[in-house]
DNA sequence: GTTGGGAGAATTTTT
DNA sequence: TTCTCCCAAC
């Protein structure tokens, strides 16, 4: 038996033991929620319930990955069977097996952001003609996105939104009906989908609820604060039967509001689940309380949420967050080098650093001096490599290899024949019948006989391939197939085409390498589908010495570094400009507070008042943020200038 | 219909 | 500085 009361603190005891029933636990940043998750499952287990009766909810493939590593630790590896992931991924995993009472087959394909976006640029190009003068395709998918996630009426969404021109609802609609049709008749789900169709698979088949309601005994929910709507209802349903949920979450910490997520969900929750118990966890093993002070600081100024006040374990070190009025961003640079040099030197490791920021674009012109300097570092915000064109190319010529009809990555295959454009990449589509099946001679004949006369050449090297490593073959041969690609056709290919060939080429072989864990072709085809740049940096940060990492603050929930530096902590910058036109400040408040509170040791804030437009070359003044200057200074030291 | 050049715009956060 | 769109030439 293990002596849980030497592990925990009285808090986090008590929710690691509570009894059944519905239970909120309300943990303050750096208060052990990981950690008290983890026990639970392992108490549960330990207790005598099943691993497979067990759900754990999160919200990124990394707190998933590292809590059942945790917990393998403590429970052993039999809790291998218990369900874990994003709520995307469990979504996926029911949804491929009964994707067929949602008008979908089981092999149904999942669109990511580009090929959702072409689908509704295709449906917008249709609808008007005038396309200088009408929201674009990203606008669209957001709108159309914001109406799924929040379960919201279209129409009502668009009256409300303010653009440019003026914008008939209308048009809008028939677009989001068409994009609607197009992924239909695809067989292919889009993200929001995912969540959309299992809600309405639960709520249309109530013995499909029934099965996965009677085998969760027991859920558990990462980031609760972070639920939208449709989260919550499809936690309160998979709970419904046994009534055994534990929702964890800090309401200061909700950060995703622009993707639907809802505070509202963890404020009400007490109301939906009457009778719940609610433990709140507010002893901080984090932070030195002189961080701690200016964290409750900063959230002071939000109206409207569970009181809780951060209470420092650790002892004080004496030495305050530093504020740092500087002059422009190179001087920013210089100052964040010199910062990290000299705690180098006092003896921090490079994965001890990180540097946090609002948006990705705040980070260049230091990730070039970080470069020019010669210190390693880790970037995980901005483009990821499985968002990358020739990521992309690779793999939709493995989805091709697995066989299936699979409109997309086809489409994407014969966009790089050359003399192939859209046009006739969909008269061969057309005249294949809408499909293609890789693992079909006759399908593969068929095609390579419509291919033009220049594009002859380059596709048999291709039929080839896929020839040779379909399904069957392909299963554990991922790396093969993948690398056989890049050396037979696609590395002279991107030759042709790019400049920077190198660095592609570096990238498919550190997917290719992807499969060296042994992983199923399918399989990884279909994570890949829901990973982010996270996941595919941290994959590859295995093996690499992890330097200095720059992250943007909704990256950086849930991690901590002994030395954290936020950079452009100005009005526009952060808070954001754009998100104050959506609404009021009380978000980005609460994102300052998630920067803050990544801090163990020292906290650096970066004030500069002014920056450079790109285009134009002009110079911009910048007010401090507000998040400073709502400090009271005797919590923080202030520098003028760099020295 | 495709391709490549050139001009122009643009920079939130992510499953 | 980097992607994206538009137009003109093959």
């Amino acid at each position: 038996m293990t002596d849980w009361q030497s592990l925990l603190n009285p808090e986090q005891l008590a929710a690691v033991t509570a009894s059944d029933g519905p239970l909120l636990v309300l943990a303050a940043a750096g208060t052990g929620k990981t950690h008290t998750l983890t026990y639970r499952v392992a108490y549960l287990i330990e207790k005598g319930v099943a691993p497979q009766n067990i759900l754990l909810l999160t919200f990124t493939n990394r707190a998933a990955r590292e809590m059942l590593e945790r917990a393998t630790r403590l429970a052993g590896p039999a809790i291998g069977s218990l369900w874990s992931g994003t709520f995307h991924h469990i979504c996926h995993r029911i949804l491929r097996r009964h994707a067929d009472k949602v008008g979908y087959t089981r092999s149904f394909l999942i669109l990511d952001r580009d090929d959702a976006n072409g689908l509704i640029n295709k449906a917008l190009k249709a609808r008007v003609s005038d396309l200088k003068h009408f929201p674009k395709k990203e606008v669209l998918a957001s709108l159309i996105g914001k109406a799924a996630n929040t379960q919201g009426d279209l129409r009502e969404i668009v009256e409300n939104t303010t653009f440019n021109d003026p914008v008939d609802p209308e048009i809008v609609l028939a677009i989001a009906r068409d994009y609607a049709e197009m992924k239909r008749n695809a067989n292919a789900m889009d993200f929001d989908d995912l969540l959309v169709l299992t809600l309405k698979l639960f709520e249309e088949h109530p013995e499909v609820l029934q099965e996965y309601s009677m085998r969760f005994v027991h859920v558990l929910v990462d980031e609760y604060q972070d639920t939208n709507i449709i989260q919550a209802r499809l936690v309160d349903l998979l709970a419904s039967h046994h009534r055994n949920l534990m929702a964890v979450g800090d309401d200061f910490q909700c950060i995703y509001s622009w993707r639907g997520a809802d505070f509202r969900n963890i404020m009400d929750f007490p109301k939906r689940w009457e009778g719940c118990e609610i433990i709140k966890l507010e002893r901080n093993y984090r932070s030195v309380p002189e961080v701690l002070d200016v964290a409750n600081a900063v959230i002071a100024g939000n109206p409207d949420q569970f009181q809780k006040t951060l209470r420092a374990v650790r002892d004080s070190d004496q030495v305050k967050p530093l504020v740092s009025f500087l002059r422009d961003a190179s001087e920013q640079s210089k100052l964040v080098i010199r910062t990290i040099q000299r705690a180098l030197q006092s003896g921090y490791a490079p994965s001890d650093i990180a540097v946090l920021y609002r948006s990705h674009f705040h980070v260049v012109e230091l990730e070039l001096d970080l470069r020019r300097q010669r210190l390693d570092y880790t970037l995980t915000s901005g483009q990821g490599v499985f968002e990358s064109v020739h990521a992309k190319d690779v793999i939709a010529y493995l989805r091709l290899c697995s066989g299936g009809t699979d409109e997309f990555a086809f489409q994407r295959m014969m966009a790089l024949m050359p003399n192939v454009g859209p046009k006739t990449a969909e008269k061969i589509w057309q005249k294949m019948g809408g499909q293609f099946n890789g693992a079909l001679e006759t399908d593969r004949l068929k095609l390579s006989s419509l291919m033009p006369k220049k594009a002859q050449e380059d596709w048999a090297v291709i039929d080839h391939l896929i020839g040779e490593y379909h399904s069957k073959d392909l299963e554990h041969n991922g790396n093969r197939a993948v690398s056989s690609f890049l050396d037979t056709w696609y590395e002279a290919y991107l030759r042709r085409n790019f400049d920077n060939a190198e660095d592609r080429c570096d990238d498919v072989a550190a997917l290719a390498a992807q499969f060296e864990r042994g992983k199923p072709v399918a399989e990884f085809l279909y994570d890949v589908a829901l990973m982010t740049n996270v996941d595919a940096e941290q994959a590859r940060a295995m093996d690499d010495v992890p330097g200095i990492r720059l992250s943007t603050v909704h990256q950086a929930k849930g991690l901590e570094w002994p030395f954290v530096i936020v950079l452009w902590c100005n009005e526009e910058m952060f808070p954001s400009g754009r998100a104050l036109k959506e609404g009021d400040d009380a978000e980005e408040r609460r994102l300052f507070y998630v920067a803050v509170t990544r801090a163990k040791d020292n906290l650096f804030l970066c004030v500069p008042s002014t920056r450079k437009i790109a285009h134009n070359g002009g110079t911009l003044y910048l007010k401090p943020s507000r998040f400073i200057k709502e400090i009271p200074n005797e919590l923080v030291s202030k520098r003028y200038g760099f020295y």
